[in-house]
DNA sequence: GATCGTGGTCGAATCGATTCGAGCCATTTC
DNA sequence: GAAATGGCTCGAATCGATTCGACCACGATC
């Protein structure tokens, strides 16, 4: 019977068929694996040598993860396949930041795609998870949330709905978008038009009406647009479905092909994504910029192949991702950090000028 | 003695504590749970009811793992840290693919990031993963590929040495730098010269030169070479840092700022950002591409901004991608799939032209 | 009326480690 | 010489679930 729990039958060796070989008890083995106690190095040698001639990989990390209560894995949930959410840099700094610093605690990222329940991904409320953190997922993210809570973990979002149970990170969205307008209006412009990350679930493209406002969701976008009517009210636009420079230039196409009259003479994108693909439609429709339009956008990355410089607000991506990180390592200890909210930084460039006469 | 078991002493209620306040055992709450046992219709609504008050967010996974042997997780080992890496459209198409395929079995996807030892970073030995996945590491990756052999996981490596313990998904990438290779052969070039990316763990940037080849390490890297010398035998070129189109750049500079007698006609770069990178250079020194300088690159990668055609060779990165994930599948479920080469598939473009007289 | 099923429930073993308190032996100290 | 000290080692409980075989009651069958 012993000699059952003990023989390796096929599958890996345990410590306990390391600790018979070396002829010692399992609770030793334990302790000269992890150097946790007093073991003579005797002993530890014994039991190393024991654990080679029977090819045992070290302790099972399921088994030490069970016992010690910690998987030392965090969960990060993303809006959507890798593949499509990973063209983000605001997306991949945020990461690497949230990286980063939960790598002081050695913990690793798991990538959780906010699927639709049932489509055999693995949920995040199996998923052997210390904690989450939503990641350009907002309150969006409903469905899985009310799991996750009743898991009973920390979660941290970035950007989001406030909300007791989940620790927030965010920057002045409003405010960003606030100076962004604030250039514009000094600069003449009043026919301006939005182009809008998604604002709600469905990710429907179109223009951006009072209804659709209403069933808004994406905190974000609903407060980069109020950060827009502080300056221009009632200015409209355009919801594009994500930050991609392909959307940004469907959107842009359907807001500038229109009557001379009716045309905007400035554009703020919700993103510098998505004001790329304004200046691509611009270009294709032949509108010089900024003589003939004005575009900004927002976050202050580099877009690759763009040859100019962005008017936009900076926002520190990598931080945000950071400050969750370090929000996790607080929460993980027991601590309740403060929300943590950054400032953004006006950015001008080339792309905006003097409203058209 | 039985109700510390059973009382949840601040922590997460159990499955024990709901069993107990429906009054049946554990074994019957698990039944209850899992649907996987006859159980009462009567019996299951106690149970769930007992859980609703309890506050129980379902079975613990971590526990389940274990009993089970399996975490559900599969390690994807990148090379740098997320920010870096994830600037490569080849390793996230990659990732993508993987990430896909594994849903099948309803795994996630645990990124380790191929540290130095000791830098804190979770290391891949003690992360409870059910496989690995090497994407975009190759036998560099020899200090940790070690301690992961004794783990006894699945090893699935996309692009690397052939190695019995390790499942290899690979490219004909020999053949593939070939036809680009004869390509320009036939437009006349003679004096041409490679990018190469990293060869070695050193991760030096400098001259291809038999010393640096005499050491290398990186799989693809050595058998674009060859492809190359299979057509211009003796070839030389400059080692970049990595594929990036930066890297590409400085690359390009040190081969094309030179005397025009010795500056080579055609660049054969080993990625399409490397490609990308010595298009920049090239504008810089003002070289026209293709009529002074023709370059290659391979991948067949969208890079963004880029507004040319490059010739180049296309290669699946999902569909390689999609193979390490259905391997593990396999793997897994203790079959034994073939290894996996793909072809590869030229792509003409306007970046190569007939070589200058 | 006794036996055979069978649906439903329970006990106990198991997954593979960690850790606390207890015990043992040898050395030192009074 | 006895007691105290201290370094090592061991047993047993624990983490939280799953699962196999046993068991029980009840209805059906011969």
């Amino acid at each position: 019977m012993k000699s059952q729990s003990v023989a390796s039958a096929g599958g890996r060796p345990t410590l306990a068929a390391v600790a018979a070989r070396a002829g010692v008890s399992a609770s030793t083995a334990s302790l000269a694996f992890s150097g946790h106690g007093p073991v003579s190095d005797e002993t530890r040698a014994k039991v190393l040598a024991a654990a080679a001639e029977l090819g045992y990989g070290g302790p099972d990390p399921l088994a030490q993860s069970l016992r010690r209560g910690r998987s030392g894995i965090i969960g990060a949930v993303i809006p959507a396949r890798i593949g499509v959410s990973f063209r983000d840099p605001v997306l991949i700094q945020t990461l690497d930041g949230l990286a980063e610093e939960i790598s002081a605690i050695g913990a690793g990222l798991l990538l959780l795609p906010d699927h639709d329940p049932g489509s055999g991904y693995v949920s995040v409320t199996d998923a052997p998870v210390d904690a989450v953190v939503l990641v350009g997922c907002n309150a969006d993210a409903l469905a899985t949330l009310e799991a996750l809570r009743r898991r009973n973990i920390p979660i941290v979002q970035i950007e989001g709905p406030a909300d007791a149970d989940v620790h927030t990170i965010s920057v002045d969205n409003r405010g960003g978008v606030r100076l962004l307008a604030e250039h514009l209006r000094d600069l003449g412009h009043t026919r301006v038009a939005l182009v809008t990350l998604a604002i709600d679930r469905d990710r429907t493209v179109g223009p951006l009406t009072p209804e659709r406002e209403a069933g808004a969701s994406v905190t974000t976008t609903v407060e980069r647009i109020a950060g827009a009517r502080n300056v221009f009210p009632g200015v409209g636009g355009w919801i594009a479905e994500g930050s991609r420079s392909d959307a940004g230039r469907e959107a842009a196409l359907a807001l500038l092909d229109v009557p001379q009259a009716d045309r905007p003479t400035a554009i703020l994108a919700q993103s510098d994504l998505l004001a790329a693909g304004v200046l691509a439609a611009a270009d294709e429709l032949g509108l010089r910029v900024p003589e003939d339009l004005s575009v900004v956008g927002f976050d202050g990355i580099r877009v690759d192949g763009l040859e100019r410089s962005l008017t936009t607000v900076w926002q520190p991506s990598q931080g945000k991702g950071a400050a969750a990180g370090r929000a996790i390592v607080e929460l993980l200890a027991g601590r309740s950090p403060a929300p943590v909210s950054f400032d953004v930084q006006f950015q001008p460039g080339d792309t905006t000028g003097p409203a058209p006469a």
